[in-house]
Order: C-alpha cells, then sequence, then structure tokens
DNA sequence: CTTATTGTTGGATTGTTGTCAAACCTTCCA
DNA sequence: TGGAAGGTTTGACAACAATCCAACAATAAG
C-alpha cells in the first residue's frame, strides 16, 4: 500500500491544474471521481472506450498536475481527487470547475 | 465603434475557457485586463517581448474562448473582461482562478 | 509454476500550439 | 494623397500532446 510520487501542495502550479483540467476526457474523470469518490485506473477506463495506455497517460497527468492522488495495492492503483491540497492552494477553484462541469455532462 | 464576434454567453464552453487560462502568456494579460479595467492591444502587447502576431493569436485565443470582449474604436482595439458573462455561465469561476493567479505573478 | 489481472513504458503517428517574420489591411493624420 | 499607427493573416517551424499498439512488469490466483 503505497503513494505514487506528486507534488507537494506548495508546489502546485496553477497553470498546469488548468491545463490539466482543460482536457474533456480528464475533465470527465475529475467529475467522476468528485460523483463517485476513489475509483480504480480500471474502473475509470473501462467505459470510455480509449486504449488503457491512453488512460494511463491521462493519470499521469493529473497526478503531476496535482489533481488526483494515487495509491496503490496490489495491483490495483486507486485515484482520488486532493481536494483539501487544492482548496488550500486554490480556494475556491475546484468546486467552482466542478460546478460548471455539471451542466456539461449530463 | 463595433464589436467583434464572439460566442453568446450560453455557447461558452468551459474547456476552452480552460484551455485559454491555462497559458501562462494569456493568464497574465486576463489579470492585468482585471487589475487595470480596459486596454488596448498595444499597451497589452508592449512590455512582453513577444511578436505583436503573437499576442494577436493570444487575443483571438482569448475572444473566441469567450473570455474576453474586444471592442474597435478607430484603429484600435480595446480588450476587456466578460467579467459578467462568465460569472452567469460558471459562477465563480473567474474569480477563483484570478485569486490563484495572485501569488503567481507579484 | 503458470497464467490472468492491472497497469506502465516506449515508439510511431497524427494533430495542435506557441512563436516569429513578412505581407497585408484599416484608419488616422499631415 | 501618402505615410504612419495599430492589428491581423498567412506560412513556416519546432515543440508538445493525444492516441494506439506492442511489449513489459508486478501481483494475485489457480
Amino acid at each position: 500500500m503505497s503513494l505514487l510520487p506528486q507534488p507537494a501542495t506548495t508546489e502546485i502550479q496553477l497553470t498546469e491544474v488548468l491545463r490539466a483540467l482543460a482536457d474533456p476526457v480528464r475533465l470527465d474523470l475529475v467529475a467522476r471521481l468528485d460523483r463517485d469518490g476513489e475509483e480504480t485506473c480500471f474502473r475509470l477506463g473501462v467505459d470510455t472506450g480509449l486504449h488503457k495506455s491512453t488512460m494511463s497517460h491521462h493519470y499521469r497527468i493529473l497526478r503531476e498536475a496535482g489533481v488526483v492522488l494515487t495509491r496503490q495495492d496490489g495491483r490495483r492503483k486507486y485515484l482520488s481527487l486532493r481536494r483539501a491540497d487544492l482548496e488550500e492552494r486554490f480556494p475556491g477553484l475546484l468546486d467552482s470547475v466542478l460546478a460548471a462541469a455539471l451542466d456539461r455532462t449530463p
């Protein structure tokens, strides 16, 4: 049960977060993580129609931007939103993006 | 005194706004427009060190994303933030981004 | 030990983006 | 009427990004 490397809260860069969220696939992932909580890479990717390596690429972008936390347990990896860290670093940002994302994917 | 074409408020897309804001140059422009209000393209570009055609490219991205309004008066073009429209479409988003941008460019 | 599960990595491809330079277009002014 | 001022457009180019595929790695299960 280990954590994958990720930026410290103070190191999270605004433009990287915005860039991570500016892709429709990743925005959907983030919205799902917000709605359903922690999920495995497998479950996140299963009904996107995208190749698993493509999804792995997106997971990495989100993690390196500081948007998600990746926890490994056995052969599974669990992604979850870094809500508190993002709120501390950029207050209100994630909430407003998530609210805005709602009327995008009904 | 005319307006350049821009998306209607209801047509503004979240991912396009995020993409427009995810570039350091454009984020600085938006922060300046927020701080100083309406500005001409010339004044916005003069101390960026970038070519005027490059700046023109950024103005267009911001306008087509629905982030700025462009008003032409004589040979000058004035850019301003579409604050109210963005607030109506994505409540809180612009404010949180601008607040977050503050500790980026001191 | 062998096989299936759950992902990551590297390479290839295709498309997008940021930048500059040169040419152009409009509008103002002398 | 001819510049000059203020921007845009087009073309070129390098860097980056999204995607797929094949191969690999680690862990769990039989």
